[in-house]
DNA sequence: AGGGGGATTCCCATGAATTGGAGAATATTG
DNA sequence: CAATATTCTCCAATTCATGGGAATCCCCCT
């Protein structure tokens, strides 16, 4: 991923090492000596902005209180006021980090990469299991094939959690009773049975395949 | 916005700490002393995590890199470890933000509720929210389907609010409670049963469609 | 290959759990 | 103080979980 940093910094000697840093990364870095340069720079639209407080002209706090509202970016602090005072401003102004100076190139670009990958990841939808075109969605509690969906009951819905997401590991029915009823097993499996058939009879119905496998004398487990 | 927050560490005087001073923020806070206890706790769905490194059993890293798949809230560790390659593993593996002790309690807080922040304003990109021709203006806790206003009470509207920009996730009732009403739900359930049945009667009289959807035995969801 | 025995699947009636709804009591707000 | 919002209680309707027994299947042994 090509990420797009704004390093917004007066003291060229280290903006210079910070470019250098993440332009090797792969990144498009873009630099602003004070903060009318930086607001400038805002139409290249950023993922991320690393903020000098002490700066001729607007400080960095009163820059970041300004396009906090029209920003929506991780903003990082990186700066030599180390006071615990300085930094709970930093966050009370809207910034999502702060780094005190000197610091370690090798942790400012981890922190960096962290803030990177929360975006990121924000931007995919949540967890989905998928296989043989047949899609959960745990969350959401539900299951679909080819987009239509299928509705299953708690428990059996509970089991099938159990089983996909654990999928490659065969759970006797003692075992799957324990998990999804959360009491001990006693002896009293033909609960586990019966809620098997209503899923396969479900599944089969519409998808035709048979997820579930029966291991002989053992218990089920989930066909990848 | 109560937010949910795991907290997990071997050293009960600091848990204790920690759980008062979120529970002071309006917080709903979950203790694990270990790594297996935390995994049980995951299902309370928090909102972020604070993990220490250093604990008995499977360590903060081993566990950050298990859930971090499955689980996309923020992890911040926390941890006496204060070399500079432990920072670079603990952001390798996953965490979003590396806090060493001693801390700052202040500072602390700040950062967690930095990352919330974050969070938040990731979730739902406006302020506006708009389907089935229903249309939710959240700053200003004002509905409205096709021009036409609906009068929603203050309770409803939290509920409508937490469904909605969560939609598609399912939540129990007993979650909903203690979301909205910021407590711990003592299994009087029928308080949220009763708001919920109220905001359907409002929406289903002017829209004439059910936007909650009833999971049987687990909760309500929002359509999508 | 065929038969035996036990494990598994299937069918279905019954009872338990959960939800939706009415109405009244209590709390909160303006 | 009036109006509105919130909470509580109880009941009916619905859905789901359960367990027993018959039918079937699978594996092993001869």
């Amino acid at each position: 991923m090509n990420w797009r940093i704004l390093i917004v910094d007066d003291e060229p000697s280290l903006t210079a090492l910070l470019r250098r840093q993440f332009t090797d990364c792969g990144y498009t870095a873009f630099v602003a000596n004070n903060s009318s340069e930086a607001l400038k720079l805002l139409k290249e639209q950023p993922d991320l902005i690393l903020l000098d407080i002490n700066m001729p002209g607007k400080d960095g706090l009163a820059f970041c209180r300004e396009i906090r509202e029209s920003v929506s970016c991780p903003i990082l602090f990186l700066t030599a006021r180390v006071m615990e005072q300085d930094k709970l401003a930093g966050f009370r102004d809207g910034g999502d980090d702060y780094i005190t100076k000197p610091f370690s190139l090798a942790e400012l670009t981890a922190r960096v990469e962290a803030h990177l990958r929360r975006e990121q990841r924000n931007k995919v939808s949540s967890a989905r299991l998928t296989s043989h075109g047949l899609t959960a969605d745990l969350s959401a509690r539900e299951l679909s094939f080819e987009g239509k969906p299928i509705a299953f009951t708690r428990k059996e819905f509970d089991i099938i959690e159990l089983l996909w997401t654990n999928s490659s590991q065969v759970f006797d029915r003692e075992r799957i009773y324990e998990s999804v009823w959360g009491l001990e097993a006693n002896g009293n499996n033909s609960v586990v049975k019966e809620h098997i058939r209503k899923i396969r009879a479900k599944l089969l119905e519409v998808t035709s395949w048979d997820f579930i496998e029966t291991i002989w004398g053992i218990g089920y487990k989930w066909k990848k």
